[in-house]
DNA sequence: TGTACATCAGTGAACGCGCGTTCACTGATGTAC
DNA sequence: TGTACATCAGTGAACGCGCGTTCACTGATGTAC
């Protein structure tokens, strides 16, 4: 009650926020990810998203578009960070084609498990739109590297078109660790785990057993 | 503007519908699968299904409390059946532990590939409530089938505890299977099946190719 | 067999909420001359 | 170097919508005596 007016003559020296953002398209996505971090895809909306990033409801659709937009733009930073980890683990695990897939695999569940929010984002088709700029295109390379470690696998030439057999090793290995993560990420693996005591640490025993099971011969 | 009175003094002979509906625990249950099959778990809600059903808003709390329960419901009739068939083809491999394996492979793909909507639902924990009457132990039966393969396979009695060998063949197989499944569902094998041609029958194909590298020995 | 009464299942109008989108606008920036 | 003007980025109030939930209620059913 200790103010005279309802209203101030003039405005208070206010932190002068600039009329225009500066990065804005970076800031939605960071916002984003905080949310998708915090509260799950679920709780994502637009304006949460503009809200965090300090703008006006209206604001984020002159970047993105719609929300599938926004989310389509994270989950591509996503399969970028993506590739990169299973390029780097695979150029680290020497050239035994046996050796690169399974440190792949290793590498996709790690990804996975360290950045759940992202990874099931990442897969979240019915949030995303693939018609997004590149974001079919950068998706798609995440897979290149796998692809090359199967080829070499069965004896495949870089350039020869893919085989059954070929098809067989790949899709083992990657519906094996994208399964891993997946019910992990659903806490399926807590049933299973539970006789041992349960939470992360067990995955961490589990996921080594598994990947024994990685093809290291084609069938 | 043929009628004289905008009120009619009685009641038209409407189709006497009953006050208590009679099953609307299992209606509600139905409209709920059909609201998943047509527009995916996004666009369910508790109102959609009441309307289904044709009760009014306020109908299902009786029977669900609120929109976990009714999906945990249907969840759980998922389960159910989903044990069915796993079971089913249990038997139907006959005693060879490494063929079991594999014949519960092949079902819990194609359940998931008949049964997309429900699937995928049944492993969405973000929407269940696991905690609805005897969900959880009826979800985690459908698991006990394959243990029992895995058991067999690494020379475990079905009372002995499991070892990490036994949990690596568990969840070799556990994941590959369900990992495929998601993949399938989640369209990111069009990619990889696009130089086949595309669609549901590539997956025909694919899945016998996979399914040769589900654990047929200890490792 | 009849009747009173408690309990159960469903009504339907109303509530407050947060959403995505629209709209006319405004302030800052970049470019042409 | 200066200035006019087009373009771009963001505003903020308003819109209509469908949601889950609440509420006092009502009609049907089951049970005790």
């Amino acid at each position: 009650m200790k103010s005279k007016s309802r209203r101030p003559a003039r405005k208070p020296a206010k932190p002068r926020k600039a009329y225009h953002h500066g990065d804005l398209r970076q800031a939605l996505i960071a916002a984003t990810e905080a949310i998708l971090i915090e509260k799950g895809v679920e709780a994502f909306t637009l304006r949460e998203a503009a809200r965090r990033a300090g703008v006006s409801p209206a604001a984020p659709a002159h970047h993105f578009g719609d929300a599938a937009g926004l989310l389509t733009a994270v989950a591509r930073e996503g399969f970028v960070e993506f590739a990169r980890m299973l390029d780097e683990a695979d150029k680290k695990a020497g050239r035994d084609p046996a050796a690169r897939l399974k440190a792949q695999g290793a590498a996709y569940v790690t990804f996975a498990l360290n950045n759940p929010a992202r990874f099931q984002l990442m897969f979240r088709s019915d949030r995303l739109d693939p018609t997004c700029g590149d974001f079919e295109e950068v998706a798609s390379r995440s897979f290149a590297t796998l692809e090359n470690a199967v080829r070499d696998l069965v004896g495949l030439s870089a350039d020869a078109p893919m085989t059954a057999e070929a098809y067989g090793a790949l899709l083992a290995a990657w519906s094996m660790v994208h399964g891993f993560a997946h019910l992990a990420l659903g806490h399926q693996l807590d049933r299973a785990a539970a006789p041992l005591g349960g939470s992360r640490a067990i995955l961490a025993q589990m996921l080594p057993a598994m990947l024994r099971y990685v093809p290291d011969r084609p069938r």
